[in-house]
DNA sequence: CCATCTTTGTTCGGAATCGAAGTTTCAGGT
DNA sequence: ACCTGAAACTTCGATTCCGAACAAAGATGG
């Protein structure tokens, strides 16, 4: 697939085509077009020539990179209490990373604010000043309209409903900035750095709300906008708890981490946050064990049709709570009960395999996509 | 997208694509290398000119269809107790169709001998036997594994698994065949005749079992094999049936055409078929009427979360089922009662728009699809 | 009814791409 | 050590493909 510069660069970014050779055969491309294609993306300082590889048999390749002179990406996790941040290269390196606290409530000119602090800070720290900033991911932690790059009818964050984040963004920093959903970034992200070779996946985010990410065919599935939303799927429970949608059963109300709390705090026992409360869990409070092993439980009894349904290669369980492992346990318990062999025979469930940071991650991954895919890399091998 | 006579085809095929012009947009491909494919094309007697259309500001431009005589496909939708069968031009229109009782518990080798019985006489009176015939499209009442083309662990269906039926037919006929599920093609029917720029739909096939097919970003989706199995999904109902699955809770056991008919019997109303029952349902029987209203709504209690999760454009109902007003009625009311406003605010759900052939219509989608995209094109044109 | 703008399709020279043959380098066998 | 085959590139003539200009045909508007 594929015949111009540009896949050729994403083809390296994504770590296959390793090589011309290799190019070759992935692009359909003729090998000496890719040679003459790859000594003007040299020469452009887009790739590098990194040593050679071991032989197959023949002659030994001569490896390929992205130079990490070409450029950076800026990922940021916008969280409800804090914000993380990553400097990439092109092929998804990351250069440096960090978290600080940021409350979400503060609004979105406060955020952008603070944003474009830590940003400029960020990139300083990574001694990457010099190099072009090529774009920005950002993560929220509510729905997101992709194409207005805007957050459309959040709960739990004022002042943010039709904020567009990313026209701002874009305006102050003059690049190309993305805004997505943090539970389809952990899609994402999860994808990319865990299950690289997985086409369809689900990414399941247990925090403070409940959110999933699916990917099909090996991209992101967002429906007409609002895919992936599982939260206010009905659960039979004993009592009723009015979720913010209006229902009385919904998953979110009852096992979420936020309900959760609630459920703790009538019993007697404070918990300040989603990790405070697995702390209790792997601390051995039976109170707070039973209640995330019954999240656990209901999560899985939602996510039984969806995984006969979409019969997935892979299930991954993120967020706070999936750091409890009777949270986890529970649900794969309740999936292997109650779904079809078929879609379980070759399912793999498992935590996040880049744990806190798939999110960000996912942010990086999805601005790398766009730079790649744009006329960024045709322009910069026109430029000379 | 695409650069070759291939794709140049099958736009044409597709319906998109009416032009030299048209092509040339659509597939990237510069104006001046369009006409001289196509005049490649139209000399190997694939491509037709069919006069002019209207005029859209300027000249009028020469339309284009595939020649008639290009060849011809068979679709096949194998039903339980029946066998409908199509011929079809590369354009995907129907030249002749008819239905053939035939019972599948016969076993394959009986069914083969039918279908090659029937294919040959359908071919001899849609008067296409001069022509060549491209490849066979096959929809099996079970599970099918299409890449061996053959169908797994079928329930009601013995002697047929791992009956390698695709291989055996291609071997008999010396043309691909495509063998898939009916729900998977109900959903393929209905998107390339009912829905063709929806990219996202779901196809709910209720008939004397319950089936679901997917088509995401206008493919079909497989996942590992066995994607779209809703039948085994629980329901909540007072009293439990042992189904097939070893569960007594499958929304199969409860809300399929078989487990409407053996409720009825329990009540002395002997049903022989689903359209049987449906001619109860629409005659007013209270039993029947009842009974298929609360199929419908436990059907719809289990779509729910399939369409939160998947937010498709379209939901289509289709099956025997599907002809009952009150069984759709409680469907939509199911879905618009539980299901989140940005996921139904523009969700389309609608009977199958083709109906009865809705499957039959998908096989020939496939196996168009699958010729067009082969060798064949290219072989066709290099022979002259 | 004529001038102008649009859209469709074609012509043709120049540029990009291919692909077959050749070069370099290495593994494996004898 | 040497030969053979194989893989990774490179060279270079042949071919394809593009794209700008042009021609054809028609809508639009005064």
């Amino acid at each position: 697939m594929g015949g111009s510069a540009g896949d050729l660069v994403r083809l390296v970014a994504k770590g296959h085509g390793r090589s011309r050779a290799e190019l070759a055969r992935l692009s359909g491309m003729a090998p000496s077009s890719v040679s003459l294609r790859v000594e003007e993306l040299i020469e452009a300082g887009l790739l590098r020539e990194d040593g050679e590889g071991a032989s197959r048999g023949g002659r030994r390749p001569r490896q390929l990179r992205l130079h990490e002179n070409a450029g950076v990406v800026v990922a940021v996790d916008v969280g409800t209490h804090h914000v993380r941040m990553a400097v990439l290269d092109l092929a998804g390196r990351v250069l440096l990373e960090h978290e600080l606290p940021g409350e979400i409530a503060e609004g979105p000119e406060r955020v952008i604010e603070r944003l474009l602090d830590n940003l400029r800070m960020t990139l300083r720290q990574a001694e990457v000043e010099h190099l072009p900033l090529l774009g920005v991911g950002i993560g929220m932690p509510g729905p997101v309209d992709p194409g207005a790059a805007k957050v459309v009818a959040p709960s739990r964050m004022p002042g943010w409903n039709d904020f567009p984040i990313g026209r701002r963004m874009s305006e102050l920093l003059g690049v190309r900035v993305v805004v997505e959903n943090d539970a389809n970034l952990m899609a994402v992200g999860e994808h990319r750095y865990g299950w690289p070779d997985r086409d369809n996946l689900m990414a399941v985010k247990a925090g403070t709300g409940i959110g999933c990410g699916i990917i099909v065919s090996g991209r992101l599935h967002r429906g007409r906008g609002a895919a992936g939303d599982i939260s206010h799927v009905p659960v039979h429970v004993p009592e009723p708890v009015t979720c913010s949608c209006g229902h009385s059963d919904c998953l979110e109300a009852h096992a979420s981490g936020a309900a959760l709390r609630r459920i703790l705090r009538a019993q007697g026992i404070e918990v300040s946050s989603s990790r405070h409360l697995v702390d209790l869990v792997n601390d051995g409070v039976p109170e707070a064990t039973t209640l995330v092993r019954n999240a656990g439980r209901l999560a899985g009894q939602v996510l039984v049709p969806l995984v006969n349904f979409f019969n997935p290669d892979v299930l991954v369980l993120g967020g706070g709570l999936s750091a409890a492992e009777p949270f986890v346990a529970a649900v794969r318990g309740a999936i292997y009960e109650r779904c079809l062999p078929l879609a379980t025979r070759d399912l793999e469930i498992a935590t996040a395999v880049t744990g806190r940071d798939a999110c960000m991650l996912g942010a990086g991954s999805l601005v790398l996509d766009e730079v790649l895919a744009s006329e960024w890399v045709d322009d910069t091998l026109a430029a000379r």
